[in-house]
This record gives C-alpha cells, sequence and structure tokens, in this order.
RNA sequence: UGGGUCGUCGCCAAGCGGUAAGGCACGGGGUUUUGAUCUCCGCAUUCCAAGGUUCGAAUCCUUGCGACCCAGCCA
C-alpha cells in the first residue's frame, strides 16, 4: 500500500470509477462495501474482493462498511461474524462502518409496503414445488400465479399478518410482481419475503419473516450510499433486479452494480460444503490448518497481510473467467519474506559431524548476520563446537555431478563459519551412515582457505547448543489443479500434504522465537511457530519453500 | 434464434483505429559464505476463426466457433 501506489495497474472498475469522479457522478464521493454472509470462514477469494472493495475506497478517500447480509439466520452465527471481523482487520483493513443487513429490516419492510401499494408485489399462496412448476424454464416462459392479481388492500393485510406471525412457515410468499415471461428467470416475479420462524442472531425472535437477498442487498447499498457495488460474475443476471427494485423505490441513491470475476486458485478448493467437509472427515485438524485455503489457514501458515494484498493486485481484475496458478501466490510471500525474514539455522534431519581436530571443550559465539542483504537487522549469536549437526541431504557417498555439499575428501563451508573436510565415515552394522569425522581449517573464519575455495556452504547446529523441534512440512492439499472438476474431490487429497519432523534441532536463538516474527531456515525455506508451539516443544510451520532452481539430485 | 457474460504467450494481464506493456512460469549468462536473493539476456510478425471496412484493425462491422453463469421460499 505504501510503495506501489502510484504504479498500481489499472483495471475496468478502476476506470469506471475515475471516470465517474471526473464526471461528478456520485458527487465526488466513492462509497463501497465487503458485504460477507456471516456463514463461513473467509477465504483468499474472498480477499480479492475484501482488497478490491477497501482498496477502492482507500485510493480514492472514499469510505467502505463492512456488511453482514445476515438475512438467512439457518445458517448464520456470531462465531463467523467475528472470524470475519478478525481476518478483515488482520489483512489490515478497516471498516468505516460495521453494518448488517438485519439493521434494516424495519426499512426493508416499509419498502415492501411501498412496492405492495404501488401494485408491484403480491402475497402468493403457491408452495414452493407449485412456484418451481409455475416459473417455467430456461427456454419456455412462466405462467402467473392465480394470487398474482390479488388486490392491494388484501396483499397489504396478507402482508402484515405474515409479519405477526398468523401464518406457517411457507404458508405465503412475498413476490416482485415484475414479469412471468421475462428470458431472464430472477425476473419472473421473485420471492422478496418468506416465513421463517428462526431465532435470528441479533434480531432474536422480533421476526419470523426475512427478506431475500435480492431485495434487502441493493436496499442496503442504497441506505449505506454506495456509489459502486462490486461483486463476482454470478450475479450479473441479477442486476436487472437490483436496478428494479431501486426503480420502483425512492431510496436514497442508485448504487452502481459491477460484476468481476471470482478467484480461482490452482490445488484449491473453496467451497463452503468442501471445505467443512474436509475439516468434518478430519482431512485437515481445522479451519485454520495451514492448508486451508481460509485467512485463518493461510495465517497460520505463516502467511503475511502484504503478500496477500500484493498477490490480489497481481491477479488483476477483469470479467475473465481464469486459473491462477499456485507460483504466483509462492512468489508473493516469498518477495515479502526474502526481504523481511530473519535468517536462521535449523537442521530437518540430522547427521552427527564430529571436528577431530577442534578442542573438545572449546565453544566459539560465532556472529552471524540476520539477514545478508539488511545490515540493520543486525547480528546474532551462534554457538560452534566440537560436535555439530547437518543435514542428511547435504552428505553424499556418491555425488551426482555438480553436487555442492559434503562428500567424503572434500571440503565445504559451514554457513557462518570454518570450511571443513570430510574424512572418514561412520556407519552402524546395517550400513546406515551414523556420523561422519571431519577436520576443520582454522584459517578459513570469514575468509577463503589459501589458494581454494570450498565446493558449497551447508547450514548447520551445534549438537549441545541447539534445541529440539518439530517442524511441520505443508504441501498442496491436492494431487490436481483443478480438484473441483474430479467425481469426488477427497480422491485427490494429497496423502503426503503434511510431513511432521520431530527430531529436528534449531539452532539456540530460535528458542524465543515469537508466534509474530517469521523466519528463513537458510537453504530450506520460510517457518513461523505454529500456535500450538510451547518452550519445551518448539513447533514450526513451513510457509514456502525457498525457490529451488538447483540441480539437486 | 431462452437470457447474460467472456475469448490477447504455459498462467494472469495491459491495450480503447497508428503497427502486441508488464508480472508469474520457463530457458540461458553473471555475482554470491543460502543451489536463496540480486542482476543481465531470451521468451506472441500475432491477438478464437473466417470474411469485410480502412492508408492502417487485437481494437470497428458481419458470420461462425468455444467457454462460463442462470430454472433456491440460499447468498
Amino acid at each position: 500500500m505504501q510503495k506501489t501506489e502510484l504504479t498500481q495497474p489499472s483495471h475496468f472498475i478502476r476506470q469506471i470509477v475515475a471516470n465517474d469522479l471526473q464526471t461528478n457522478k456520485h458527487d465526488g464521493k466513492v462509497v463501497t462495501r465487503f458485504p460477507p454472509e456471516p456463514n463461513g470462514y473467509l477465504h483468499i477469494g474472498h480477499a480479492k474482493s475484501i482488497c478490491l472493495n477497501f482498496g477502492t475506497a482507500l485510493e480514492n478517500k472514499g469510505n467502505c462498511n463492512l456488511r453482514f447480509d445476515d438475512t438467512n439466520p439457518e445458517k448464520e452465527s456470531i462465531e463467523y461474524m467475528e472470524s470475519i471481523k478478525r481476518d478483515v482487520a488482520w489483512l489490515g483493513f478497516e471498516w468505516t462502518q460495521l453494518r448488517h443487513a438485519s439493521d434494516y429490516f424495519e426499512q426493508l419492510y416499509q419498502y415492501a409496503i411501498e412496492l405492495i401499494k404501488h401494485n408491484l408485489a403480491y402475497v402468493d399462496s403457491l408452495s414452493a414445488e407449485e412456484i418451481r412448476l409455475y416459473r417455467g424454464t430456461l427456454t419456455q416462459p412462466g405462467r402467473e400465479s392465480p394470487d398474482r392479481n390479488r388486490s392491494i388492500e388484501e396483499n397489504l393485510d396478507l402482508f402484515s399478518r405474515m409479519r405477526a406471525g398468523e401464518f406457517a412457515d411457507g404458508q405465503y410468499v412475498l413476490r416482485a410482481k415484475i414479469d412471468m415471461a421475462s428470458p431472464n428467470i430472477n425476473l419472473r416475479d421473485p420471492a422478496i419475503y418468506r416465513i421463517r420462524r428462526v431465532h435470528h442472531q441479533r434480531t432474536g425472535d422480533a421476526w419470523c419473516i426475512y427478506p431475500m437477498y435480492d431485495y434487502t442487498h441493493c436496499i442496503s447499498d442504497a441506505i449505506e450510499g454506495i456509489t459502486h457495488s462490486l461483486c463476482t460474475l454470478e450475479f450479473e443476471d441479477h442486476r436487472p433486479l437490483y436496478d428494479w427494485v431501486l426503480d420502483k423505490l425512492q431510496t436514497p441513491c442508485h448504487p452502481q452494480q459491477i460484476e468481476f470475476a471470482r478467484l480461482q486458485l490452482e490445488y484449491t478448493i473453496v467451497s463452503k460444503r468442501k471445505l467443512n467437509q474436509l475439516v468434518t472427515e478430519k482431512h485437515v485438524s481445522g479451519w485454520d490448518d495451514p492448508r486451508m485455503p481460509t485467512i485463518a489457514g493461510l495465517r497460520r501458515a505463516g502467511f503475511t497481510p502484504q503478500a496477500i494484498k500484493d498477490f490480489c493486485e497481481r491477479i488483476g481484475i477483469t470479467k475473465q473467467n481464469s486459473w491462477i496458478e499456485m507460483g504466483v501466490l509462492e512468489y508473493c510471500i516469498r518477495e515479502d519474506l526474502n526481504t523481511n525474514a530473519f535468517r536462521a539455522m535449523a537442521v530437518l534431519n540430522p547427521l552427527r559431524i564430529v571436528i577431530t581436530n577442534y578442542p573438545d571443550d572449546k565453544v566459539e559465539n560465532l556472529e552471524v548476520s540476520n539477514h545478508p542483504q539488511r545490515d540493520e537487522f543486525g547480528k546474532r549469536i551462534v554457538p560452534f563446537s566440537k560436535t555439530i549437526l547437518i543435514e542428511c541431504d547435504d552428505f553424499s557417498e556418491n555425488p551426482p555431478p555438480k553436487y555442492k555439499r559434503l562428500t567424503q575428501g572434500e571440503e565445504v563451508r559451514l554457513r557462518g563459519a570454518y570450511v571443513i573436510r570430510c574424512d572418514e565415515v561412520i556407519k552402524n552394522e546395517v550400513g546406515e551412515i551414523i556420523e561422519l569425522l571431519c577436520t576443520y581449517d582454522e584459517n578459513t573464519l570469514g575468509k577463503n582457505p589459501e589458494g581454494r575455495k570450498a565446493k558449497g556452504v551447508i547450514h548447520w547446529v551445534s549438537q549441545v547448543h541447539s534445541c529440539p523441534a518439530e517442524i511441520r512440512l505443508y504441501d498442496r492439499l491436492f494431487t490436481v489443479p483443478q480438484p473441483d472438476n474430479e467425481e469426488s474431490f477427497l480422491d485427490v487429497v494429497n496423502p503426503h500434504s503434511l510431513q511432521i519432523l520431530r527430531d529436528c534441532r534449531v539452532e539456540a536463538s530460535l528458542h524465543s522465537a515469537t508466534l509474530e516474527n517469521r523466519y528463513q531456515f537458510e537453504r530450506t525455506g520460510y517457518f513461523c511457530l505454529d500456535l500450538e508451539s510451547t518452550l519445551d516443544n518448539l513447533v514450526f510451520n513451513r510457509t514456502v519453500t525457498l525457490r529451488d532452481n538447483g540441480e539437486k539430485d
């Protein structure tokens, strides 16, 4: 938000807003809203909408409300509202006002009476099933309900009695009187109020009739003075209805609905039903499992708000259905963490090295830079001693060509420390390597050895000084790019999406790691503390691996 | 001949009648005490297709083709 303001690419919504500002269409105001239904957790797709709505307001010194579309109490809850507020705030956005569609229930009711009085709405006694039958099909026009020409007086009476609770759930419905022959099915006398005796999380039992989305949303927008009502493509067909309602009623203003394509991210699923299934069937640990595409999951995995916002900016806003590759999201988090994460060393699969020519009890507190490019990050102390641990992978008896790590008889640099040479490989009775005997060159601290150069650089920790840790390696949750297209998305859950390593050793400085900090474990990836971590049992999550251009085996 | 929307590089995406931006990915060189970062270079004679208008078309017109959305008293 701070760095790219002037270079932000334009997209069609920015152009519309800029043009409206120029022509003074809305008195020079820009007011948007993010209108989630509190019936689930926010996910990366919502992040796109959040960034668009809040971003549009911010860029134009306008306002953006957070409005809960809470018109269907059966599915909604306060718990979801709280999680949504937490996630929006975490992303770094501040809503101008917190609103609820339910704040407008009385006004919505009065507007409905207005519609009835203008002979533009009627109470229908057809059942849900009958209404479906009367609606017609995509190619066949619908038929008018027998109740369509009920008198205004009778409609008024029935509607007030609907509110008063005189009828059973489903017995009556209030419908807009538009056009049963419209090629746009949304205009075939859509239901705008239904009777539902459900306790509402905010209005309690004050109402037994609840307004429907199409009727509620446009009026809520108008009440809040929204100028640009941004929504996803599937609502394009609803725009004529949005406009119809506002055209017929004396509302404070008539916002412009503009549709954009929702985000589709490869290797993820975003349907609430499916996400819920992953949770309840224990394919993941919860809504905030680091493999989940939820904001909570991304947060726990170590993603930063800035990376997510950068991602949303990069993918653009258009009306094209498109699939974004994971690589884009990964690039964004790597870019952020590369410049902002402290470096540290952690050995995931330890292999012991004894430096035979290093004094038995000597310990050197080496000063190591916290960031190779940012000196202002300072230095930390990393103890060095005779017995150290390196990554199993960093030693090979039969190295492939161009191998840059440790091999017998060859030299390698221990990051931030000395150059060592491997002299001998110790194996157990079944032939597994259990220890390496090496010698170090005491003249190589902070400088290259005389006349030669180590083949590569590997990371390490001192055995006695390091801390044990559990490290969780996460990978994509699905094995195919579009799990939604699969007969059963559960069949393509990646069985290796979580690998828990329990014998890891991390450098001593990580004992004081905090939930807020991110780290690059040098040469292995970006990590953060998991919220289950304790002082006696450090747990780190891998956010993303380092980019790997190398010819690793 | 139901309605709506959309087709520009492997994936995104600018372009708005004056001769194809940019990002990701990918390939190659350089620097490097992270096979990271950084850096340099390469990467659409062509814009779904075919016609047409024009000095000039990805942009305008016509006709096709393909994809997505809509028949909840969900949002």
